[in-house]
DNA sequence: ATGACGGATCTAATCCGA
């Protein structure tokens, strides 16, 4: 038995409903978990994905910002929204789904950006951003009978080959220290497997997202791993690939996130 | 090196992303 799961954060998944369906049509992961999907829930286009087989489908909107949803050819059960920070955002959305004989809760995250400056004394992003990594260190991946999947824009590329110039990013947010010894000690604490950097270990470079910015993403290729997927430790060893779509960069009106997909056989 | 782009919103100019 075998099934596949998708990250991607789609920045508005109403203006991007042509891209995700020309992805779903080609890829048909069994599980698809989307970021800033930008809308409540009452606008989230249910009727294209059910079409397309996804017939479970849990949402945490917001109206302008943010927001995560889990659209699943898989039954959920149990779903859960975390209020991170206690600030009343759509940043996380969980669920348990089953594959043979095994339990697991999915954990569907969109991490704050944190602004400009790397500094939690003169901008508050930064320290919302440190405080909600701070939150995520009391997740645990092993819990009784139930294995996990964590997945998400967590806007942190932790390793040097996670970005295209390690030297050049290390004060910009994303890449400063205090972010990436947190995100490790998040995957530390949590007990958590990294399935990206376990199939495709460093040196070499991942990107999953290209700034919008740049005259020519491909040519100019600064990019950085800022999407995820890991995992409880014993579901490691059932990781059968990782795909990042780097060509979803180039698609019509797209994100500047492209989508992750891990598949798993048991 | 800041923002060249792109999205949402009280459709005009502003906030936000990372």
């Amino acid at each position: 038995m075998s099934f596949s799961i998708t990250t991607w954060n789609i920045n508005s998944v109403r203006l991007r409903m042509p891209i995700v369906e020309q992805f779903i049509v080609r890829h048909q992961p069994d599980i698809l978990c989307l970021q800033e999907i930008k809308c409540q829930e009452p606008e989230f286009p249910l009727a294209p994905l059910k079409a397309l087989g996804y017939e479970h489908i849990i949402i945490h909107g917001q109206k302008g910002y943010h927001g995560v949803a889990i659209a699943s050819r898989i039954p959920l059960s149990e779903d859960h929204r975390q209020n991170y920070c206690n600030v009343g955002d759509a940043r996380h959305i969980s669920a348990i789904f089953e594959r043979g004989s095994r339990r697991i809760r999915l954990h569907n995250f969109y991490v704050p950006a944190g602004g400009d400056e790397p500094d939690r004394t003169i901008n508050p992003k930064f320290g919302h951003k440190l405080d909600f990594l701070e939150e995520m260190k009391v997740l645990k991946a092993d819990t009784p009978g139930v294995s996990s999947i964590l997945v998400g824009d967590l806007n942190i590329a932790p390793l040097e080959h996670d970005v295209w110039s390690h030297k050049q990013l290390l004060k910009i947010v994303s890449h400063t220290p205090v972010e990436t010894d947190g995100m490790k000690d998040v995957i530390a604490k949590g007990g958590w497997l990294d399935l990206m950097r376990q199939y495709t270990p460093e040196p070499e470079k991942i990107y999953t997202w290209w700034s919008y910015r740049a005259k020519d993403w491909e040519a100019a290729n600064k990019g950085r791993r800022l999407d995820h997927i890991w995992s409880s430790p014993e579901l490691g060893p059932f990781l059968e690939k990782i795909e990042v779509l780097k060509e979803a960069r180039g698609w019509n009106q797209p994100s500047d996130h492209v989508p992750v997909t891990a598949t798993f056989k048991f």
